[in-house]
DNA sequence: AAAATATAGACGTCTATACGTCTATATTTT
DNA sequence: AAAATATAGACGTATAGACGTCTATATTTT
């Protein structure tokens, strides 16, 4: 039985692997069940096998295949959680789960970096940042104070960009850097009583603490934040792997 | 220049995936230099350019490498944290940084699993699973509580094992399930006054929670726990990509 | 000088083939 | 019946070659 890909355009081995998927995910294939082998998946949809080979490997990195050496390839169970899981901006998560998300700048301004700051960005001593600090909100109640960090050098015209209800890492892109990688850093803390004021709690609740290095595709570190989430209204779901 | 290589027994993409890694470690290409294309270390080591390519794609899913279509492969700059991104367990990460660790063991019992434990865990109604509450020291300074839940049907035995001071992950591999991945939640929450008497805070003290689920290689779900972690004394970093 | 175009280098995709290694199962031997 | 062995199926590694696409740079044209 020969299926037939269609869409023009796209890589075979991506056609390959968002037709497994879309099996998947219609439950055609499910969990814990063998899937063909990359010969007869090859034969079926009429390419060679290390194409078929690596349209699974992508699905087996993201966790929906796993495969056992000798013996086949199975559909993994669900629950891996993937949505969660990506890196994704603070309007691209709510929206997905269909929650009224806005911001509002509270702060703007350039100054020097501090050390630690300088560090995590590689600037040289006494390089300038900038500094934004914007309030989060989720339908219409405060969540999370952002502090923004920013290289004064790669991103000087940014302050006269509109920022209210936009995400920083959209705006970027227009300064030619594509965010691709976070390295976060989380804590359990008081609320400061400054903080407590501008989310409307009592100081000292707890607040989920998180520092964070945004990277771009070549490397170049882009941003460093501080954010201070309400504890009670703010989770965050990871996945790690051995 | 012929670049030759010797270890037997293992594959070739694997023996240049090191090389490469071994360069850069010790500083023979250095952060954001351009590394020979892939004909050129094809021909260097004498083997086809898949093969060269294949190491190469290693070290870029690590963060060693990053590339641009049409133009290079780069060596990417550090401070990706490499080491705190990995899923590592309690004393495996606190023997890296050369600190004291233990734990012991509060309470181990039988009961049926609670309906959100069940789901996690994809047990059947009214199954059993195994709660195994261990408190752990960093230092002799009690930093969390940690409540695991185990299915019943899969690690009977695991009762009359020895627990204190070891990871129940390594246990686990006696009965035939290799940890791959973690999903996880992250809170932070008041310490309720059960846990600021066990960890010697005071009650409301803020908490990092975190509940997850611990999958194996072939995505059984294996473990469910709730974890009560010190704010003032333990922090987690991770690293998410788009 | 500016804009359009060509080119070379490098990565991206794809094929067809070969042989190695691992696992589960069937077969044979003891 | 138990143990050893063979076998088939499936993934793992590796090659050589072809052509596509992208980027930066050099060249030509305007």
């Amino acid at each position: 039985m020969d299926k037939i890909l269609i869409t023009e355009g796209v890589p075979l081995y991506v056609k390959i692997r968002e037709a497994l998927r879309a099996e998947i995910m219609h439950g055609n294939l499910h969990p814990g069940q063998k899937i063909p082998s990359e010969d007869e998946l090859a034969q079926q949809y009429r390419v060679s096998r290390m194409t078929v080979r690596q349209g699974i490997l992508d699905l087996i990195k993201e966790g929906l295949l796993h495969r056992k050496h000798g013996v086949g390839t199975f559909v993994s169970y669900p629950h891996f959680d993937r949505d969660h899981t990506r890196l994704t901006n603070f309007f691209e998560s709510a929206r997905e789960q269909g929650i009224d998300a806005s911001s509002t700048v509270l702060k703007i301004e350039v100054s020097p970096a501090s050390d630690k700051i300088a560090k995590e960005l590689r600037l040289s001593p006494g390089e300038n940042v900038i500094c934004i600090r914007t309030l989060r909100f989720v339908n219409q109640t405060p969540v999370t104070v952002h502090d923004s960090y920013l290289p004064h050098r790669l991103f000087a015209e940014i302050v006269y960009e509109n920022l209210e209800n936009v995400h920083i890492w959209d705006v970027m892109e227009k300064y030619g850097y594509r965010v691709k990688r976070a390295i976060q850093k989380l804590e359990a803390r008081p609320a400061s009583s400054e903080i407590a004021k501008l989310l409307d709690i009592k100081p000292n609740s707890p607040i989920l603490y998180k520092e964070r290095k945004i990277l771009a595709e070549d490397g170049t570190a882009v941003e460093f934040t501080y954010c201070y989430n309400r504890g009670d209204m703010y989770s965050l779901t990871v996945s790690m792997e051995r």
